[in-house]
DNA sequence: GTATAATAGTTGCGATAGCAATTAACTAGG
DNA sequence: CCTAGTTAATTGCTATCGCAACTATTATAC
């Protein structure tokens, strides 16, 4: 067994899986950048950025950027908080609200595409373990990130 | 149990890989995009592209890219191939050779941070799931490519 | 109350990656 | 041979992503 081969998997599965959901959402005009944020928003109605950024565990750079694709698109709209003016806060358009349960489809699609013929107990298997590992390894970059400001 | 999570732990664990990989070879002057095919050259000396491309599954844009830099930092050198004059073939230099074992060893330890907490059952188990969805994810995205060949 | 810290969002930059088109070299059919 | 099709490498383009720097707003300390 090889030591790397996680790690290759990875990154293979991950790279081929953008380019599946990149031709799923060609027809809503946004792709796998994107549509990870249209879910969360729509899950956590009222969501500023860096939750967001938290939820979904990427940049604020990026959030941002997906927010404002999703808004030009006509999915989202955002309002300041008027508790906190720094803050936006996202809501989904009735034109968002549409295509969820298609988006959320399309994906459970993708996942029966990767899980075909593995069982349930092998299912629940893996989802456990790669939740370890975005443990460990997020655990690792947050240390790293501290290290660097000592 | 949700339906999108696979999809969505693959896609932040790559990230997450991404940032630790870059860190740690920074002290080499390469990172995420270059170290697979630096990998594969030393255990195929004498490897094309297109083969380099195959074996890693990156795009040949990528893997002639990567063989670039690779070839400017000095760690491997290209001749072209005397029997088809279409294709270079990539070797280690003496400095390449010399990173490789530790290039093998930050890899092994990066692993090992992922993989904390599992044992060697659950680690194989893992590798095997990751290998199916792999073979399941290309099937698919070879079908798409084919599909618009039509 | 004002000066300093911290925080949410934003922008510029460089790295990684896929796709499409081009070039140069090889192969096969006539 | 020589023309047409194929193939390896290459280049331009666009999308995704993290980091660093910056702005505007809020929170904290004095």
């Amino acid at each position: 067994m090889k030591l790397d081969s996680i790690g290759r998997y990875i990154s293979s599965i991950y790279r081929h899986q953008s380019i599946l959901i990149n031709k799923y959402f060609e027809k809503y005009g946004f792709g796998s950048g994107q549509y990870i944020f249209l879910i969360n928003i729509s899950k956590n109605e009222g969501i500023n950025q860096k939750q967001l950024s938290e939820n979904v565990k990427i940049d604020r750079a990026n959030t941002n950027r997906a927010i404002k694709k999703l808004e030009k698109l006509g999915y989202i709209y955002t309002v300041e908080d008027k508790e906190d003016r720094r803050s936006r806060k996202s809501f989904l358009t009735e034109k968002g609200k549409e295509i969820i349960p298609l988006v959320i489809k399309d994906l459970a699609n993708i996942t029966e595409i990767m899980a075909q013929g593995m069982d349930d107990n092998q299912r629940e298997k893996l989802l456990e373990l790669l939740q370890l590992i975005e443990k460990n390894i997020m655990l690792e970059v947050d240390n790293i990130r501290k290290d660097k400001c000592k």
